[in-house]
RNA sequence: GGUUCCGUAGCUCAAUGGAUAGAGCAACUGCCUUCUAAGCAGUAGGUUGAAGGUUCGAGUCCUUCCGGGACCA
């Protein structure tokens, strides 16, 4: 549990402790690892315990007697314990609040509580990586929102973090979109329709989609051999075409991207997303063929007979793998291929994480084994971030169909629900009719990103479009409320942290209170452990833990109004405390937090 | 067929190998003349897919099976 700015040391200091005071009665020796403490269950009295039952063994004293004396000698030997208890095997410690409140005063004073030291290691975070063919959808946003956070989380942990998004603008399913355009589009443009860009490529794509259908069925009908059908072959035509830089179909091409980047940067720009570079496989597909080449070259990969080029990862239990179709053009890995080189060239990473679906696992692991194989020095260095995706109660998503929760329809709704909510609850808050459209977009926003990034990433998660995302209950609005309460509070007090508290400031904590104390002191072990497991979840499990806590503290305790002065002095500035730590945790989940609400 | 991820309350999700498996939603009962009721307190809800194994202790680790998703042929 220690971590990087921890002033008061508690933790090292209890089990160095714990070491002496085994070695003062046992004359056991036990490294720092062993006297592992977990967090006391709230149902007994204690911050922290100790299972005794290893030790027991290895003494040869039942765990009771054991337990016992460890806690008698820790009372009697240190100034860090209260008092002890023992059920059934665990020493449940009761640290003084003397120290509970050193280590308030410790976090109030900290202006950067919650960011660890800066380690000098560089992490590339790609995520996003939309294609130019159609608008995002709730998938993407799961994407958006774990990639913005977790490289929000390792900043916090101290690296140095680039945000890369990578745009799929080239390839066999552009081309589709492109070409129902051609065939079909007339002189339509988002200017004269007022479809947002993306979108009305997207409609293309799922006409492309329709079409081809239609097409197959009437050759199936005919008894025709219906893998390729017209509208098909003109798609994989403009591809080869694309590739050999025709003039008209590049024009089209670039115009029909321009959109689609218009539409992209409009929602990143809703959703507060950002990216320290774009790269676009057509950028880098070419240097990819010239990979291709090399371990050609080196007979890494080889030339089969119908013409494509391949590589053998049979010995790593991943088969053959295609890099290069028959007719020459780039596959999907071919690209990975180049970008990686280039992004290497860029950044000199120590890690390159890519956040992409667990569908792609496979992908991934042929990219990363390829990069082995051709010797490039930081093919170990790259990682596979893996997420579930996101179902819908009928199934899966799929845009071809339009079968999918868009994402800027859904932005707007959860904006559109938390009016309504506001006006059917009678909630009013007193702003100019702007700042009320900015606390709607905040919420709502706030409300999105929560209920996607609150579930472990890895698992795939469901979502009811017939119910719309909840303002209540274990939710980002609920957190996004506890703060402006807290807000509300010190704007009454005209509170200034003022730090250290007085000398005379001192008194008994209620339980409550030092249970809030402990969780804004488990802020950076919160963030390393987030951080280790690529798990934005985890601070969000926290944050709303530190909120609930927060709340019963509220509804049970007096804050403005407490008479005695020094109590009221601790609150305030724990109520300051947990303001800023909810803040700073929401931050790493890319949420902002209202003043008044 | 092979690889891989997942399976916990009616639903959505938690639980560094630790104590009586926890929250929220939905249902029901209380609490606003007092610091924001988007809140708080309470009731009810479980054979952690199944069976073995490892150990002081398994939802968690191992094996097999069942069920679901994804990917690779």
């Amino acid at each position: 549990m220690p971590f990087e700015g921890d002033s008061i040391k508690l933790v090292p200091k209890l089990r160095q402790a714990i070491q002496q005071a085994f070695l003062a009665i046992y004359d056991l020796p036990l490294s720092e690892e062993a006297c592992s403490l977990q967090v006391t269950r709230k149902e007994f009295q204690g911050t922290f315990s100790l299972p005794v039952f290893s030790f027991a063994k290895r003494c040869n004293v039942p765990p009771v007697e054991l337990a016992t004396q460890i806690g008698q000698w820790l009372q009697t030997h240190t100034n860090l314990i209260a008092s002890y208890n023992v059920i059934s095997g665990f020493l449940n410690l009761v640290l003084h609040d003397a120290i509970w409140l050193s280590i308030l005063t410790a976090i109030a004073a900290d202006s950067t509580y919650g960011h660890l030291a800066r380690r000098m290691r560089h992490i590339v975070v790609e995520f996003s990586s939309p294609n130019t063919n159609k608008p995002q959808h709730l998938g993407h946003l799961r994407n958006n929102f774990l990639g913005s956070s977790l490289a929000a989380i390792l900043d916090a942990a101290g690296y140095t973090i680039h945000k890369v998004n990578l745009i799929n603008d080239r390839g066999i399913h552009i081309c589709k979109s492109m070409v129902a355009y051609q065939q079909f589009g007339g002189d339509e443009t988002p200017e004269n329709t007022g479809i947002k860009g993306d979108h009305l490529v997207g409609k293309y794509y799922v006409k492309f989609d329709q079409v081809y259908k239609a097409e197959r069925a009437l050759m199936e009908k005919n008894g025709e051999d219906a893998t390729v059908p017209p509208i098909l072959q003109r798609a994989q035509n403009m591809l080869v075409e694309w590739e050999k830089g025709n003039p008209d179909v590049v024009a089209l091409w670039k115009k029909m991207n321009g959109w689609v980047y218009d539409g992209f940067n409009a929602t990143y720009a809703e959703l507060g997303i950002t990216f320290d570079k774009i790269y676009y496989e057509s950028e880098a597909y070419l240097l990819g063929k010239t990979i291709i080449e090399e371990g050609l070259d080196q007979k890494i990969f080889y030339k089969r007979e119908d013409g494509a080029i391949a590589v053998d990862l049979s010995k790593q239990g991943l088969g053959e793998k295609v890099l290069l179709r028959k007719d020459g053009t780039a596959v999907y890995i071919t690209q990975d291929l180049g970008i990686a080189d280039l992004r290497y060239a860029d950044y000199h990473f120590d890690q390159m994480i890519y956040v992409v679906g667990n569908e792609q696992a496979y992908h991934f692991k042929v990219l990363f084994a390829i990069m082995t194989e051709l010797g490039r020095p930081y093919a170990s260095s790259m990682h596979h971030f893996p997420y579930g995706m996101v179902d819908l109660p009928d199934g899966k998503m799929k845009s071809r169909e339009g079968n999918v929760v868009d994402a800027d329809n859904l932005i707007q709704e959860m904006i559109d629900t938390v009016g309504d909510y506001m006006k059917t609850a009678d909630k009013v808050t007193k702003c100019s009719e702007e700042g009320l459209q900015k606390l709607h977009h905040t919420l709502a926003i706030g409300a999105l990103k929560f209920f996607l990034l609150r579930v472990s990433p890895q698992k795939k998660m469901l979502f009811n479009p017939n119910e719309s995302i909840d303002l209540q209950g274990d939710t980002g609005t609920f957190i996004q409320y506890t703060y402006a309460r807290i807000c509300s509070l010190t704007r009454k007090a005209q509170f200034v942290p003022k730090v250290p508290l007085d000398e005379s400031t001192s008194g008994s904590l209620s339980p409550l209170e030092q249970t809030l104390i402990f969780q804004l002191y488990r802020l950076p072990e919160t963030i390393e452990e987030a951080a280790v497991a690529y798990m934005p979840s985890i601070i969000a499990h926290y944050a709303l833990e530190l909120a609930k806590t927060y709340n019963k503290f509220y509804a049970s305790h007096l804050i403005l109004r407490e008479s005695n002065a020094n109590a009221k002095a601790i609150r305030l500035l724990l109520s300051f405390c947990v303001g800023k730590v909810l803040k700073k945790s929401m931050a790493l989940l890319t949420i902002e937090l209202p003043e008044k609400m």
